[in-house]
DNA sequence: ACGGTCGGTTCCATTTTCGAACCCTTATGT
DNA sequence: ACATAAGGGTTCGAAAATGGAACCGACCGT
């Protein structure tokens, strides 16, 4: 499989990889989230070689992740802001964050914890169903062809026991 | 930043990328949890190179996220099983399907539904607070510093505008 | 005119990745 | 006994991605 083709593969995670499956991608999208717009802030929080970063920044500009807006003219500078697109990332990253937490702290814990304004506690986020809220799991769910199928694609052969995509 | 210093950086999502924030593993992955174990099955349905794949199935046996086990003696055979650490990248895959389902579908939709049982509704993952069950959004949660922060760590500057872990 | 800032691009050396071929162990067929 | 096959890799050279550093161009302040 090529790289470029991944954008085409009949997978919402392949094509999801497509765009942000690239080892300094989400990195970018992290300071993205912490308010970092600018190519100068981008390269010095993250020690990135500055042609990678000007590479991923177009990556995601084109794929519609990140906007490019003027914030002065003479001369003109122009910063990267997440879009509507970019913004619906967060509950990706955030799984993957609390996984770091649980599984990747050492024995002193988390670096950073989050809390929740709404009830005052340390969180970390549950995937719950978009319709009945009740928490999910792979076991609770079965798999379908939808709309954009190819012809004659079945669904993984243990719908029963996985919900995982392909 | 060298790619093997990621997982000591102060950074649950770094240290997460430095186990999956590669090409190959989420697919790997996504693999692993549609029952797919056995290096031949890998390289089939994914056409990864055999070198690349052996280091990926690797790395991710070392991290603990899959483990080793024989499934015959004479010939010696093993296949690769998701451990508890493995399955629990379950909500962090669905939220990158998800965002695949939305974003990057074309106009003819995703190409593969999920259905809870519990409410039989065709349904995406929404992240929930793990103590009041509301819906988490950025806004909703201040960063403060956590058990494993360095000394001296600060939260990110703008922590009532965002929640994502440095 | 000189130096500095921001946002890049260019060049080259080093790493990774790809694709194909090869290897080892244990079966199985004839 | 010998050839062939399957599973799970390793080895090789060529191609692509990355890292580091230098350079570029528009503009600013002094």
């Amino acid at each position: 499989m090529r790289w470029e083709e991944l954008d085409r593969e009949p997978c919402s995670l392949a094509r999801t990889l497509s765009v942000v499956g690239d080892r300094w991608t989400l990195l970018v999208l992290r300071e993205c989230f912490l308010r970092i717009r600018r190519f100068e802030e981008f390269e010095q929080r993250l020690g990135i070689a500055r042609h990678v970063l000007a590479d991923r920044l177009k990556k995601l500009t084109e794929a519609g992740v990140l906007e490019k807006i003027p914030y002065q003219e003479r001369p003109r500078r122009e910063e990267y802001r997440l879009t509507e697109k970019g913004l619906a990332l967060y509950p990706a990253l955030l799984a993957l964050l609390d996984w770091g937490d649980k599984y990747m702290s050492g024995k002193e814990g988390p670096p950073l914890l989050r809390r929740h304004k709404t009830c005052g506690h340390i969180v970390h986020a549950v995937p719950s169903c978009s319709e009945c809220g009740e928490p999910l799991d792979a076991r609770a769910m079965t798999v379908e062809a939808g709309p954009g199928a190819p012809a004659g694609f079945v669904a993984p052969q243990r719908p029963s026991k996985s919900a995982v995509d392909k």
